[in-house]
DNA sequence: TTACGGTTTCAAAAAAAGTTGAAATGGTGA
DNA sequence: TCACCATTTCAACTTTTTTTGAAACCGTAA
């Protein structure tokens, strides 16, 4: 009757087991900011957005124009990325000029070098 | 009648307009890759999955008992991973026992840094 | 051969995310 | 004040992702 291969068995042992492994993963707090992170930048409209403001600062309606598409969406999807604090708006008159937060350069370098 | 905010049409007007600004996105293509990355790492199972591996290569059977799923859900996630390139599974005996491609580890040492 | 353990596949159901267009908000200038 | 423009919100809808449990697959040992 086979059991687990004896390499395993022993380096698992050597980690406490299965509870000592579990112990060592990241807490569920930051796995669950990562996932929000993660989610933020696994659209393809939402790197586009991000990658556009680091290129350069940009109001939603000239987002809109370059991506062309609705109001309502672009709002959605800008929602997300300042929700996961990729990017902010500032208000300068009328407008409200995205632009990448130091995380949202720092995800997008990082990405770069991937 | 109000027009975009100067500083900003200047700024963007010296980068080719919109449609400059555009041409300096990613590619679809490398944004459809990276998306795929982030979706993988965007669930909360599959981040805790990566650095169990990380910790430990382990077997399904194992996984399976430490995070308290179902085989079929693990069996989905670790697909999941597979697709991204994150780990990979070697047989070993009537096993097989998961752990990081380069780009697993690589992805997990990014995160521990931001 | 059969039975079994480890893992994957499948189709259906459930849950989550994204899209749509209309309506609302909120500030600005006439 | 009113009309207008930029942006957000809302609820209904569509699409994608995840979950479920049963069945299938595959290699090993009796």
């Amino acid at each position: 009757m086979p059991e687990i291969p004896e390499p395993i068995r022993k380096q698992c042992e050597s980690k406490g087991g299965l509870e000592g492994i579990e112990k060592a993963l990241p807490s569920k707090i930051e796995i669950e900011e990562r996932s929000q992170l993660f989610k933020a930048l696994a659209e393809p409209m939402r790197q586009k957005i991000l990658y556009a403001v680091i290129e350069q600062p940009l109001c939603a309606c000239l987002l809109r124009e370059m991506l062309d598409i609705s109001d309502s969406k672009l709002s959605y999807h800008l929602a997300v990325l300042k929700d996961a604090c990729l990017i902010e708006g500032n208000k300068q008159g009328s407008w409200i000029i995205y632009h990448p937060t130091k995380l949202g350069k720092n995800m997008a370098g990082i990405i770069d070098k991937l």
